[in-house]
DNA sequence: TAAATTTACGCAGTTAACTACGTAAATTGT
DNA sequence: ACAATTTACGTAGTTAACTGCGTAAATTTA
C-alpha cells in the first residue's frame, strides 16, 4: 500500500487533520495544567482575560468575541463557576443577561495563566516559525466558509 | 470592548480556530449528503477510497495510513459495516488482524462519492487560492507536535 | 520451548465544539 | 398599549476525535 496516502489525499485531508491538531493542543494544554497542579481547563484561559479586562462581561458577548456559539460559553462558564473561578449575576437593566465577573481566585492565579500563555504564543509562533500566512488562510478560509458552506459549495458545483 | 480581539489574540487562539473550522467542514459535509438522500458520513470517503484501492485492509492499517487512532477506525468502520458498506473478517494467516472490504452497495455508490470528492477538493483549494503553504505548515506543526507536545513546549519555557 | 514483548483490536469513557429547540425579557411596529 | 419580533440564555442531544485499559494472537528472546 501506498505509504504515502495522507499526503496524497492532499486538500481532501484537511478538515480532519485541523481536527487533530486542534485535539493534540487541546488534549497536551490540559496535561500541562495537570502537570503544573493547576485546576484549569485550556480555553478557560480565553474566557479570564476577557473578563478581567471588562470587568463583567455577558455569555453572548463572551461568545461573540471569542467566536464561539453561546452554548459552548454556557458550558464553559458553569464549569468555572462551579470551580469558583467567575461569579455569575443578572444585569440589572437587562434582566435576560447574565454577566460574569473574576473572583478572588481567578484573580490571583491570572499572573501565572498570563504567564503560562505568553509561552504558549511563543511555542505557536515557533511552530509556525513565526510565519503569519496560516493565520491569514484561517481568516479568509472561515469569512469564505461563512458566506457559504462547504457542503453547499461542492452542492453547487454538481 | 475591543471588536476585535480575537484576532488581537492572535496566536493564542490557534488551537480552538482550527476546531472550529474543522467542526464546521465536517457538519456541513454531513448536511451535503443528507441534502443528496446519501446514507453517508463526512469521512466515510478517505476509508472507502483506501480500502477499495487496496481490496482488504485490516484496521490498524487504516488508522496508520489515514493519520487517525485505530479506535476511531473501529467505530467508524463498525458503523460502515451496520449500514453495509464493508465487510470485515479475519485475516486467515494473522488472526489478530480484522480485515475489511466494499460490499457491492459502496461499490455501487463509490463512483459517486469521488464525485463529490473531486469537487470537494476543488472547494477546498479554492478556499486557500490554491496556495499549498498552508498544508505545508500543518506538515510541520504535526511533525514537530509529535516530537514535542505543545504543553511540553510551554513547560520547558517555566 | 516457554516466557516476555509487541502488535491488533475493541470497549468504555472524555473532550470541546456543535445544532435544535424552548423560554423569558426587551424592543419595535402599528 | 399590545402584538410581533428579536435577543439572551439554558438544556438536551450529537459529533468526531481522543486516552486508558484489557485481551488475545504473533513474534522474539533466552
Amino acid at each position: 500500500m501506498n505509504k504515502d496516502l495522507v499526503k496524497d489525499l492532499g486538500f481532501r485531508t484537511l478538515g480532519t487533520r485541523l481536527k487533530r491538531i486542534a485535539d493534540k493542543m487541546s488534549h497536551s494544554a490540559r496535561d500541562m495544567y495537570k502537570k503544573l497542579g493547576m485546576d484549569i481547563e485550556p480555553n478557560w484561559y480565553l474566557v479570564l482575560t476577557l473578563v478581567k479586562e471588562n470587568d463583567a462581561v455577558s455569555i453572548v458577548e463572551i461568545a461573540r468575541y471569542l467566536g464561539f456559539a453561546h452554548q459552548s460559553i454556557v458550558s464553559m462558564t458553569n464549569k468555572m463557576i462551579k470551580r469558583g473561578y467567575l461569579l455569575s449575576s443578572k444585569d440589572e437593566n437587562d434582566l435576560r443577561r447574565t454577566v460574569v465577573r473574576l473572583t478572588p481566585k481567578s484573580e490571583e492565579i491570572l499572573p501565572e495563566i498570563e504567564k503560562i500563555w505568553n509561552h504558549g504564543e511563543e511555542v505557536i509562533a515557533e511552530l509556525l516559525d513565526n510565519n503569519q500566512e496560516l493565520l491569514k488562510h484561517l481568516d479568509v478560509m472561515e469569512h469564505r466558509l461563512n458566506e457559504s458552506s462547504f457542503g453547499d459549495r461542492i452542492l453547487g458545483k454538481l
